[in-house]
DNA sequence: ATTTCGTGTGAACGATTGTTCAATCGTTTA
DNA sequence: TAAACGATTGAACAATCGTTCACACGAAAT
């Protein structure tokens, strides 16, 4: 007898519901993921993070290059300061900026394979 | 004679710029790149891949594992499958979703391996 | 044929997000 | 010391996002 009954209450496939339960329960930290994750999903932040892939690049520059303000590359260096996506140099008044980890290109890499399908 | 004037129309270092330039125009499909990382960056959708990696699971039964309404699970798995990221199988009244490609989980990995410092 | 049930969808609402604007901080130069 | 400059920050605004609600669709069962 299994409990194909009503979706309000039961389930469908209980055993494989109360599977998945488990092993997702048991990933905490999901939300510090999605994180990473949205601070990807944005074309200001992304082209920030492929151009201090290419160079060590200050504010200034980088406003130029994506024709965004520079308050604007500001705030959003901000961010992926926060979550140790890029760090920081200071020499003076500028600030140079480049990437604080690697995992960050290969995130990259993966995510453009998977688009060439 | 460096480049040196104001940031306002000119740059610090106009070298490196024009470099990066060329490297970031060729890289085309950047919208679309954050577009992937856009819904890996939603809880509720990043819990259902999460899920969907370990077992192929119907709207109900992911509604229930996560907590949240079977339309808002309905939606989520739209925009999933507009983007390629889950596929469907039909039975009946029953839907049936998994993941559509290796990548997706490759990607989660990459970004927990970031965490761990 | 009518009812049931799992799923899909559109409108609408509150919440979040990214940019702009204005002002400020810290360092360097005149 | 004062002015100039790069960078940073907070408030505010428009735009986007995710959920809820109500309803419609399609397949299966009675």
């Amino acid at each position: 007898m299994n409990e194909i009954t009503t979706c309000e209450v039961f389930l469908v496939d209980e055993d494989k519901v109360k599977s998945v339960e488990k092993t997702l329960s048991g990933n905490t930290h999901i939300f510090q993921l999605t994180e990473i994750f949205k601070l990807l999903g944005d074309p200001t932040r992304l082209k920030i993070l492929l151009a201090l892939k290419e160079e060590e690049l200050c504010v200034c520059d980088l406003a130029v290059l994506l024709g965004v303000s520079r308050s604007a590359v500001s705030h959003q260096l901000r961010l992926l300061k926060a979550t140790r996506l890029v760090k920081l140099r200071r020499e003076g008044k500028i600030a140079y900026y480049s990437l604080d980890d690697t995992h960050i290109s290969e995130l990259i890499e993966v995510a453009m394979e998977h688009m060439k399908h």
